[in-house]
RNA sequence: GCGCCCGUAGCUCAGCUGGAUAGAGCACAGGAUUUCUAAUCCUGCGGUCAGAGGUUCGAAUCCUCUCGGGCGCGCCA
């Protein structure tokens, strides 16, 4: 698309007398296809020229002839218009569509970017509000290493803190009482519980979590043990559910990877002059950019801050990778704190400094009729906690059903379990992309079970009756001639292909997956259209040449969806 | 009080680098399968784009203010 709007301006701009650049920003697509691929308007010339803008519209299309990759230029009320050339529209589509670098593009060639996701406190297992870091951070890395970035994916895991204290309390305890507590993520999730119950009749034992932690940092044996235990436990845990989202990871840096990094990181701070003491802890000042709360190195018994961490992880991060970019995929909440650490890393002189950037997102509650009438926010000492597992699992039940009742054939029926696992997660997956990630999310089991409409299994559907049509065809569709395809609703399937690689571009640039979700929305949607169109537009038919061309097509659409759901982390399933 | 974000159809959301009658899904009412998968498609219903000013030939989109909601504002991470 983006080559079509260059050719447009190169065209328009001497016409003009304007400089191409100025005119191909100017360009925009007309509402209604029948007008035309690519518009520009008059009206700002109006004034300039003294002529109303359908004078110039018209004046403008009778100085330029179309060529290629130009069918027809036009004018249309005040708009020049612009109709892309069939054979230019195939070379650009169902040319391209099978290649293996459809979508992808060299533009973060050399360019290294780090993408900090997911990211949870460990010892307990991820709640769905989880979801949205974890797949947002998932699908960007999978977005940055299309468009030729090299991508380092880190879980910066929360492993560290005086919850391991609280875990060790009532792990001793609970041995202590003759019971095996065990350690997998179950476990510590009933010690987590454990302990609060404990605290609540004893706030002694909060004395002894902290005690506890305390050891932990002084490295006693034991604490470092069960520490150890638990955390790889933990991680073991995270790493099944994970798998079932199609998130990996590059680097588990937690937090207690930095903790013999943070001294170096705050003695360089001082030596910069950039610390000052205040109210008995040592701080960066940060009103001079602009922020009122001074960003916390030092607290008063002088140990390092959650700031420091970060400032460590950077530095570390950017000597170990080069990198170009650093995304930190983590809630809105944490605003300040980023915007924080960044401006400390200006003052420390790092001019890298510039390439960090929190990608925020909007808070996850849960609407009313999840917990009770109101809408809550969620607490797991509460018990209102949804744990992402069994979403999963409840999602992946319901696709049990929903094929059990409409298996076609055997097959389906026989692989029921495993596509009932694709569909169910990916619909579950989906519902992250279904807004941009700064709006707010209130979860509801029938948004996320939901399996009809705007949806994963929507669009996995039609990627399995994409599939099935080309499996029944058995076409060999080489030397297709795509000419052929120039109804209204073919053609508006062209276009819909044409957009993928510009909506690529786009979810990079701004850091938006579900730029992509809407997409693969858009061009199912538009696909179905001209699908269920039967008497124009079947596309099996007695002839060859026709359907040849149509399978093509079908191709084209089923290579562009099965990219674009991998991007997101959705399967493609081959039947359903 | 200060800062960041959000406010578009009954509900959930697109559209926001200004342009051609504001678009989807859900819900509701109808309809489509003697031909490629009905988890589909079509038709209808539904909008003071939170409100008020301003900039502009043109504003849902940019600026200012107001209202409503979320989050944050140093020793938890």
């Amino acid at each position: 698309m983006k080559a079509f709007y260059r050719a447009a301006a190169e065209l328009l701009a001497p016409a003009l007398e304007m400089d191409v650049s100025t005119v191909e920003g100017m360009l925009l697509r007309p509402p209604k296809p029948e007008m035309g691929d690519i518009g520009f308007p008059c009206f700002t010339l109006a004034k300039e020229l003294k002529k109303a803008p359908p004078q110039i519209a018209g004046e403008v299309s009778a100085k330029l002839q179309a060529a290629e990759p130009f069918a027809e230029i036009k004018p249309v009320g005040p708009y020049v218009n612009f109709v892309i050339s069939q054979k230019a529209l195939i070379a650009a589509t169902i040319d391209k569509a099978l290649s293996s670098d459809w979508g992808r593009s060299d533009s973060g060639a050399g360019k290294t970017v780090v993408i900090d996701y997911s990211s949870p406190n460990i010892a307990k297992p991820l709640g769905v509000h989880h979801i949205r870091s974890t797949m947002i951070g998932a699908a960007l890395s999978r977005l940055y290493a299309a468009c030729g970035w090299k991508v380092e994916t880190v879980n910066h895991l929360g492993d560290w803190g005086t919850n391991f204290g609280q875990l060790m309390v009532a792990y001793k305890n609970a041995e202590e009482n003759g019971k095996n507590p065990g350690t997998d993520i179950d476990s510590q999730l009933k010690l987590y519980v454990e302990f609060h119950d404990l605290k609540d009749s004893n706030p002694a034992y909060e004395d002894q979590a902290r005690g506890w932690f305390k050891k932990l940092e002084d490295g006693d044996e034991e604490a470092v043990r069960l520490w150890k235990i638990f955390v790889d436990e933990s991680i073991k845990g995270l790493q099944t559910l994970y798998a079932r989202l199609n998130v990996t990871f590059d680097h588990y840096t937690g937090e207690s990877f930095f903790n013999d990094k943070m001294e170096a990181t705050a003695k360089r701070i001082e030596e910069k002059g950039l610390l000052e003491e205040s109210e008995d802890a040592l701080v960066v000042k940060l009103e001079d950019v602009g922020i009122d709360t001074p960003c916390l190195i030092r607290k008063t018994d002088g140990a390092t801050t959650y700031a420091t961490r970060d400032l460590s992880a950077a530095e570390y991060r950017q000597s170990e990778y080069g990198f170009n970019k650093c995304l930190y995929v983590v809630a809105n909440q944490q605003e300040l704190h980023f915007r924080q650490v960044f401006s400390v890393l200006k003052k420390m002189g790092y001019d890298w400094a510039e390439g960090c950037e929190h990608v925020k997102f909007g808070m996850l509650s849960f609407g009313a009729g999840v917990f009770g009438e109101e809408r809550t926010t969620g607490s797991t000492r509460k018990g209102n906690v949804i744990f992402l597992e069994d979403v999963l699992n409840r999602s992946v039940a319901k696709a049990r059903e929903i094929i059990e009742d409409n298996a076609r054939d055997d097959e389906v029926k026989n692989s029921a379990a495993e596509l009932a696992e694709k569909v169910g997660v990916g619909a579950i997956i989906f519902t992250e992309f279904m807004q941009r990630r700064m709006k707010d999310v209130v979860f509801t089991w029938d948004k996320a079970l939901n399996m009809q409409g705007e949806s994963g299994p929507y669009l996995q559907y039609t990627h399995a009756r994409l599939l099935s049509v080309i499996r029944k065809s058995g076409i060999d569709t080489n030397g297709a001639d795509a000419s052929k395809l120039a109804s209204t609703l073919e053609r508006g399937v062209l276009m819909s292909l044409l957009d993928f690689p510009a909506s690529v571009e786009r979810a990079v640039s701004e850091n938006e997956p579900s730029i992509i979700a809407e997409y693969l929305l858009e061009l199912c949607a538009v696909f179905n259209r001209m699908y269920s169109d039967k008497k124009n537009h079947q596309i099996i038919t007695d002839d060859e040449a026709l359907t040849k061309a149509r399978v093509a097509l079908v191709e084209a659409v089923r290579s562009t969806l099965s990219n674009g759901l991998a991007l997101l982390g959705l399967a493609a399933p081959e039947k359903m």
